[in-house]
DNA sequence: TTCGTCATGTAAGAAGTTACATGATTTC
DNA sequence: GAAATCATGTAACTTCTTACATGACGAA
């Protein structure tokens, strides 16, 4: 039973990777993750108790009760297995497939079905929603780099690529909207209904 | 029946798309799918038909019976209904959550844990996934740019979208390999297999 | 005549979400 | 003592994927 069928579903290891990095509850796997890899990775918290039940049953993770009242509380800490099976997922090197799903990109695909200023409002809002990304992963920063200067380089490095291809997008954004709707330099402005 | 409850899935609206870009059955849809936007958006054929089968319950394409043998192909045709549900789509302004889930970043934000040479592993693996994907992009820009020059620039738009975003991530892995694994300029190479 | 591709569909189940139920603890 | 927040869990549901079943048609 110890050792049952390796490779776990992915929101394990993130569960998995959290209790690592010293959380001890359901409760805080779910702030440490919307703290950290929320722009990359979610995680429901109905999928948090489930997953910690199994790698418990299979003794990545060991529990401890904490008495509360009459409700059950429990804390958790990751055992020499479960670190050992998070080091071999995190260096499996099974093709790693990129997914992303956004809503943005796809309006934007079909936008030339639209009119002229619903483009342009679209394009406003995608470069809008990018920027505000950028805005808050900078502010985060300084938290990443001290992080980084204490020995833990990697969350710095995601979070950096989180404001590099925000602001990419940003920039596309940027000069699609110069070359196509020039007259308006801050956002859509007239009712410029044509087509 | 004909104006049931607005506001579809996205998968519908991905089908509709498809539909007013000209695509005739399923097999096109997903054909259309493949070729243009799986770098922000996929579905699975089995989520196609039924999609076919509402869109045309509420009215906004119709099908026609094509005779092949004793087997049914139907082919498709969006109404003005779909064009107009499409385009309120397009021009709704609901905020447009952001949505990754990316494997390859989760894994390098837990990456402290791993050994020296299997971060640097993994950093070259998100690095190649990402060129690839610009060399991949950036092949079908021309075909994309003689659509633009046709009227369509949106699709123009998404693809430069990628590629820059796809630019970001490889620059962002090449200066943090460039300070963190200064030695090997092309890849992993000793066993320095420190911590 | 067999293989590859065009083509449509279903069934089963995995995965993930929302909403709800419950209770403890802290703060005002 | 009310409200906010900490905390755990379940139930129902939706969504999506995989795998399979079926069949037409053209080329080798």
């Amino acid at each position: 039973m110890t050792d049952a069928n390796r490779s776990l579903p992915v929101p394990a290891y993130v569960v998995l990777g959290m209790i690592s990095l010293g959380a001890q509850s359901g409760y805080e796997i779910k702030q440490g993750v919307e703290r950290s890899i929320r722009f990359f990775w979610t995680i429901s918290q109905a999928q948090i108790y489930p997953s910690l039940q199994r790698l418990e049953r299979e003794g990545l993770i060991t529990g401890r009760e904490v008495p509360t009242g009459r409700r059950r509380r429990r804390i958790f800490e990751i055992t020499d297995a479960g670190r050992a099976e998070l080091r071999a997922w995190l260096a499996g090197t099974e093709p790693i497939p990129f997914e992303l799903r956004d809503v943005g990109m796809l309006k934007l695909f079909f936008a030339d079905l639209s009119s002229s200023s619903d483009a342009q409002e679209l394009l406003e809002a995608v470069r809008c929603r990018s920027q505000e990304r950028v805005d808050t992963l900078t502010a985060i920063r300084p938290d990443a780099a001290e992080i980084a200067a204490q020995g833990a380089g990697h969350p710095l490095l995601t979070l950096e690529m989180g404001i590099a291809f925000h602001q990419a997008m940003v920039d596309v954004c940027a000069s699609f909207a110069a070359e196509h709707f020039p007259a308006a330099s801050t956002g859509p402005s007239g009712k410029d209904n044509e087509r």
